[in-house]
DNA sequence: ATCTTAATTTCGGCA
DNA sequence: TGCCGAAGTTAAGAT
């Protein structure tokens, strides 16, 4: 790892065409050859980089550059897509590198499985009487997250996402046009569950007969599980 | 900015609980408050971070983590969310801050809405006798990216994407469903074109009687639009 | 390996 | 400001 502070500009030409005036950045060199090119805000996403694999060949500024306060050019070359950044680097503040050494990474928990796995514990936030059959039901263009039985035993689809889209609404629609043509399962309702569900998302849910449901990740989290199974 | 080369244990907890287990990484302490921990592979994305706006707040390690070489806490928390990232450091290798300023920022040059234009501006490439109604066709579900007719003078509503997925053949769908309403416009054929499209999202489209036509961005670029008005 | 889907997405545009 | 869609998306999971 390799972090310079410096006045630089920088030309990306690749998948687009983009340019970065003269000014101070950060730049920093990862150990797999990678660059990063970040400014003093914005969020986590650089204002420009080369993701790996990829090499960095540095070139001497020529008289011009040079009298112009160019003290190093580096040009970054896309391994397998030829894509190139050319640093031009001016006033350099600081220069630092470090060896770092392999990650051992990162570790999550909490999220649209989880929200799942909730709801299947408590499949009656769908309304009275219905009974999980079960998770990551199959069906031949992929899983649904959930199939249960309402309280007449009519079978019901749900598809859970964190913030529901029209993404989601076209997804749970696919599933149900072919579960619908199975004889054994049909007829099949859909419900769209998510923590948030995008109003044009809700509409074109609501147009197709699809129910939707606003599901409290907090609340869900609070209610012990085995509690329930005494109901 | 400040740079900080050291080693460092993280935890988040907000949207999603995570944990980083002490190792050698990069802190990168934005200006605005925000905070990026990076290590020396992956891509832009940090291991974890926290956005702006956002307050970080350097506790003392009690008696216990100092004996286990925590030099310091930061305690990084979301001015919104409540987000929590608490920042165990260990020993510290490298630490330097220098004030960057603004930045100028990007510019960018030649995403979708430019092969959007180029189309516009070369419709034949539809077919021979195509003309272009309008761009940013504006429906109720949202705008169709060219409204053209064809050498008949029907309607062709056409999706630009400049990788075709199965989200932009759904989309062409929706768009089609609805303008197939409208008795001005009807009949509407579909036209999906992009740069490449997936082998799954061609079969998709096909099936669903829409043309699929792969746009050639170099070739495009290259031809004169006012050499297509002498035609 | 390729494709699909989610993301603590981020980012820009437009109503 | 909020919502929607694109991104040089990136990253993880499934086929």
């Amino acid at each position: 790892m390799r972090l310079v502070i410096a006045n630089c500009s920088v030309d990306y030409i690749g998948r687009l065409t983009a340019h970065l005036p003269m000014a101070p950045r950060v730049l920093m060199c990862k150990a797999d050859g990678s660059l990063l090119v970040h400014s003093d805000g914005g969020s986590y996403k650089p204002l420009n980089w080369m993701s790996a694999p990829c090499s960095i060949v540095e070139e001497a500024p020529d008289a011009t550059q040079a009298d112009a306060g160019v003290t190093a050019l580096w040009r970054v070359t896309q391994t397998k897509t030829g894509d190139q950044l050319l640093v031009t680097i001016g006033e350099v503040f600081s220069d630092h590198s470090h060896d770092l050494g392999k990650d051992p990474g990162l570790e999550k928990d909490g999220v649209e499985a989880h929200l799942q796995k909730l709801l299947a514990d408590q499949i009656e936030l769908l309304g009275e009487g219905h009974a999980l059959v079960r998770r990551e039901y199959m069906t031949a263009i992929g899983p649904v997250d959930i199939l249960a039985r309402d309280e007449t035993g009519a079978s019901v689809a749900v598809e859970i996402k964190r913030r529901g889209g029209i993404d989601g609404v076209e997804q749970l629609t696919r599933y149900l046009e072919l579960m619908n043509r199975d004889p054994l399962l049909a007829p099949v309702s859909g419900v769209f569950a998510a923590q948030e569900i995008a109003p044009q998302a809700r509409t074109l849910a609501e147009d197709r007969g699809l129910r939707c449901v606003i599901l409290d990740y907090d609340e869900m989290r609070g209610v012990d599980p085995r509690h329930m199974r005494l109901f």
